[in-house]
DNA sequence: TATTATTAATGG
DNA sequence: CATTAATAATAC
């Protein structure tokens, strides 16, 4: 016996003939070579999407890797059979099939190894089964009428086996516990002792244990709301083509009940028996978000992957998703991977927002990944926006895309009334009188202020900058200083803190290194001035001018007014406990950066001002005037979403400049036409499609030999492709954390071309894809 | 990407 | 010539 358990220990798994492609998550296989390394495959029952893990290398590191093909000695191809080793273990699935070929479109599309690609879809809790428990479950082994006199049972035991036999068939397997409950017991002896007779027999079962979410119980109304005529024709629009691959823009305006269209299609979905992904921002992702659709499809159909999840909670929904323990996920960029089988629908809420893109590898779009998993599964994408991306507005003008409108906002609402105010002219009239911050709060939004105030109306200001203030520079224009940082080609932004002794410091916004406050000129000894106020300072400035009024008006800090930015919020969690409060009355102004244009439905708002619509413009970004409009239009729609018209100010020192003016106006489509117009003629995205390739190095001339080899390798297949190679050129940003970065752009066509491009460029080597090159596909962020 | 092997660079 | 640092080659 002793004998036989040691030798079955030693011995090499038995070749069952069954071997395994598994991609590690490494970033293994460039160019032209395998995407995945052959295992032989144990007794352990491994199938495609499975997470599993094998010996790498000399040293047989173990590794995770997911398996993307199970067959038999055909996966060995042309490896020495004696050097393919076994799979050391095999854990749970947390991909389809399906999304294995998706990965495969995203590895090629995007450029990234597979085997990352993989790894990156699934969530680390996932990974690590976080809360994975094996879990004992008891079933009975006779049926009701079968003869139990070959056992012998105390009274007790018949009592409990009686009821036992009486329960419907498929309540089985449950864990002992369960079975005591259900028969009426106090305790599981009765159980333990039909077990020992041999009625009930023991089996396993792998769970995932969590600590059960809080369901805050700021459930919308039951009142399930009637439909629009405009609403009516989107839904059956894309209801009609459930079933089969189509594309879907519905550009609603702020209010105009997008979230109703999605909920009734999600109904529809699921009538179907199919189940449904639906996207949304993260920092939109809100629990009265999540409560609408879990009260309305019912809380078990439903899992919300949001960032407040445990590890536990975020592996345990996941898997629900696996198991078919749930029909709808909801959740932000990656919940597009989640694992569900027949998707019938995917929708994308506010696709043009950025957050879809990822910024590190694979760097997808999770709009664009959303649309090539809707293409595989067969089944229509509905992306919604009212401030559609120039690339979805441009594929339904050329019919890639239907179309859908909702027009007007639901109920009596309407469009707010936007004013644009000139702040050239309003400095000139500028006042004696508090800090007003370099001219932040002009006297028209200090006077709707004061009225706002009166009539004891909500405020929600916009000012897309963080901290104090933005630059410190010299105060002699022949001097010229700057206050920058030591490691990166951009200015250091001041960050008032009560809580440090200095009152404060300087930090840098891409490497985060801090200075302490200059005091005086370090080149001319000069006195320095400080620009570009940020939230920290329109804080205090918003004191001042409120300071004269009667205590219970004035806007105080942390109480009447509070500051929304990313360092202020510092989790998700803080950021939903102040919109709570706000949309409880608690809060009077609320004072932020983009993060509160989102995802804020509160109906007491009756004024929004936007104290600097110019931020976004100044970018060098050919995206610039499209930011600019998508943020002034949001903010503008979280005004008056009550009974009560709204009112907007907006602040801008270009009162010209077309973004503002028909955000201002409310006219999407003539902005769009003609920004589209702008972008063909050069042509930029999206009459054309891009990639760009970032060199970068601690030598600067290494960084931009490197982009010129790649700009070199690229040009024969461009001008083969009628691509077009701009660069080498630095960065906008030219050195960031000591590092210097010239890239290099493709421009093409379509993305066939640029695709052609890349592989031809990584036949060629040329982009070795390590830490020192990044190539983004369809980028976003230009710095 | 991470590990390991190989080569180059020190310096006593 | 031993030790360390930089660089290249692989992974089944």
């Amino acid at each position: 016996m002793q004998d036989h358990l040691f030798h079955s220990h030693r011995a090499p798994p038995p070749d069952s003939g069954v071997y395994a492609r598994v991609a590690v998550e490494r970033g293994i296989e460039q160019g032209t070579k395998d995407a995945a390394l052959t295992y032989r495959a144990g007794d352990d029952p491994s199938s495609v999407g499975q997470l599993v893990e094998v010996p790498l290398g000399r040293g047989n590191t173990p590794t995770r890797g997911i398996v993307i093909e199970v067959g038999g000695p055909e996966l060995i191809g042309n490896v020495p059979p004696s050097r393919i080793k076994p799979i050391a273990a095999v854990h749970s699935r947390p991909l389809t099939p399906e999304l294995i070929e998706l990965a495969e479109w995203i590895s090629r599309y995007y450029i990234c190894p597979l085997g990352m690609t993989l790894g990156s879809m699934v969530p680390a809790a996932v990974k690590q089964a976080v809360g994975r428990r094996t879990e004992v479950l008891v079933s009975p082994t006779r049926g009701p009428g079968d003869a139990i006199d070959d056992v012998r049972l105390s009274p007790t035991a018949v009592r409990a086996w009686t009821a036992i036999t009486s329960l419907p068939r498929d309540t089985w397997p449950v864990t002992a516990r369960d079975a005591a409950d259900l028969i009426g017991e106090k305790t599981v002896a009765p159980i333990n002792r039909l077990l020992r007779a041999g009625l009930l027999a023991e089996g396993t079962r792998p769970v995932v244990r969590a600590r059960s979410e809080a369901h805050d119980a700021i459930f919308e109304s039951a009142a399930v709301p009637t439909p629009t005529p405009a609403q009516i024709a989107a839904i059956e629009r894309v209801a009609q083509s459930l079933g089969s691959f189509e594309r879907h823009l519905l550009f609603g305006v702020t209010g105009s009940g997008k979230t109703e269209v999605y909920l009734r299609l999600l109904e529809h979905t699921l009538d179907r028996g199919q189940s449904a992904i639906m996207l949304v921002p993260e920092i939109a992702l809100t629990p009265q978000t999540a409560g609408r659709v879990q009260a309305r499809l019912g809380a078990d159909q439903v899992a919300v992957l949001h960032s407040g999840l445990t590890a536990a909670q975020r592996n345990r929904a996941w898997s629900r998703a696996a198991e078919g323990g749930c029909r709808v996920v909801v959740g932000a960029r990656s919940a597009v991977f989640a694992p569900l089988n027949d998707v019938g629908l995917i929708i994308v809420d506010e696709e043009h927002d950025a957050s879809y893109k990822q910024d590190q590898l694979p760097r997808y779009h999770a709009r664009d990944v959303a649309i090539a998993r809707a293409h595989r599964a067969g089944c229509p994408v509905l992306l919604g926006s009212a401030t559609p991306s120039l690339e979805s507005w441009h594929a339904a003008r050329q019919q890639r895309s239907t179309l859908l409108r909702l027009p007007d906002r639901v109920g009596h609402a309407t469009l707010p009334a936007v004013r644009i105010v000139d702040m050239n002219a309003e400095r000139a009239t500028r006042a004696n009188g508090p800090d007003r911050g370099s001219g932040l709060v002009g006297p028209t939004l200090e006077r709707a202020l004061r009225a706002a105030i009166d009539n004891d109306h909500q405020i929600l200001l916009l000012l897309n900058r963080r901290g104090f203030a933005g630059r410190i520079v010299c105060a002699s224009s022949a001097c010229g200083y700057a206050h920058a940082c030591d490691h990166c080609d951009a200015g250091l932004v001041l960050h008032r803190d009560a809580m440090s002794r200095a009152g404060g410091y300087t930090r840098c916004h891409h490497c985060r290194a801090e200075q302490r406050i200059p005091k005086v000129c370090p080149d001319c000894g000069g006195t320095l001035r400080w620009l570009g106020p940020g939230t920290q300072r329109a804080e205090r400035v918003l004191e001042a001018i409120t300071a004269d009024l009667p205590e219970h008006q004035r806007l105080v800090v942390g109480e009447s007014l509070v500051r929304v930015d990313s360092d202020t919020m510092r989790t998700a969690r803080d950021y939903f406990e102040t919109l709570a409060r706000f949309a409880k009355g608690e809060i009077r102004a609320l004072l932020g950066t983009q993060m509160i244009a989102k995802g804020l439905d509160v109906a007491g708002v009756r004024l929004v001002g936007v104290l600097n619509a110019d931020t976004a413009l100044s970018m060098p970004d050919f995206r610039a005037a499209e930011r600019t409009y998508q943020l002034v239009s949001q903010v503008a729609g979280r005004a008056g979403r009550g009974q009560h018209p709204g009112t907007v100010i907006v602040q801008t020192l270009e009162p010209d400049a077309p973004a503002i003016r028909l955000a201002a106006e409310h006219d999407f489509e003539r902005f769009a036409e003609a920004e589209l117009r702008l972008r063909s003629a050069v042509p930029l995205p999206p009459a054309a499609r891009m990639a760009r390739i970032v060199c970068r190095d601690q030598d600067p001339a290494a960084a931009e030999q490197a982009a010129a080899r790649v700009a070199r390798a690229a040009q024969p297949a461009a001008s083969a492709a009628h691509a077009v190679v701009v660069g080498p050129m630095p960065c906008p940003i030219e050195r960031i954390a000591d590092h210097y970065r010239f890239c290099v752009e493709i421009t093409a066509p379509g993305p066939a071309e640029v695709q052609r491009v890349l592989r031809a460029l990584r036949d060629a080597r040329a982009i070795t894809s390590d830490a020192k090159t990044a190539v983004d596909v369809d980028p976003i962020a230009m710095m």
